[in-house]
DNA sequence: AAACATACCTTGTAATACTACGTATACGTC
DNA sequence: GACGTATACGTAGTATTACAAGGTATGTTT
């Protein structure tokens, strides 16, 4: 067993929280989906995997919250499937928050520079 | 008051939240320093403000954790400062959640890249 | 010695996401 | 047409995280 790995991922579970809001908005921008999609995709193109448990409380969030709209669309392999996609405040809310997000992003890309050069392992 | 304002900062709260571990443990990357010091520096350098009430409690945990040690020293200027400064365990770990932390980065950039463009303002 | 400044610490609370479970619809197969 | 399985949506209870608000201790200034 590693000796890296005894408290084990509890800190990257920490840096990925907060962030999921922002990702189900990104994952909207350019199409509709639906709730086990935009799970999916983020599964398969980012680092954020989040449990169903997790994905429907945000979507009502963000429903309620005006910034998505939802409708049912029957599945030609069945069972149902709720579509969301963008409100124009969604929208505009999204690029806010990803403005926002890219400046945060610098500060810390600045700050953990001097931890990834040559480490003594 | 801005249009987008409403609801007000809550998003950038979240994006914030999570970060404060890693980035207190690179704040001692380089030098000792003491609570609010580091409180400060924070504060200075990036978009990680956080309260005196916040930072005393992830120094107790990182300290229980073995990643950081702490020793009273007197100072000039009137009342003793605690220092703060990295363990070779704490050395190792913030070296590790800076390299998962990069990757994460990079992923979200990535993600929230389409949303930097032009918008429908 | 009273007022102020610095620094550390604690208690109670709100928000976020997770685990575990429950519900609904449709398909296949016998 | 009943049963098992798969897909998809949803909820209740819980743990963790950070915050707001307040408290303690030391030293300086007047």
């Amino acid at each position: 067993m590693s000796p890296e790995t005894d408290g084990p991922n509890n800190w990257e579970r920490q840096v990925r929280k907060g962030w999921l809001e922002l990702a189900i908005l990104a994952s909207l921008w350019q199409e509709k989906l639906y709730g086990l999609d935009i799970l999916r995709r983020l599964e398969d193109h980012s680092d954020l995997v989040m449990a169903e448990g997790t994905i429907y409380p945000i979507l009502s969030r963000l429903k309620s919250d005006g910034l998505i709209e939802s409708k049912w669309v029957e599945s030609d392999s069945g069972h149902p499937r709720k579509y969301y996609w963008l409100t124009a405040l969604g929208r505009r809310r999204a690029a806010t928050m990803a403005r926002y997000a890219s400046g945060f992003l610098s500060h810390i890309t600045t700050l953990i520079a001097p931890l990834l050069g040559k480490e003594g392992k």
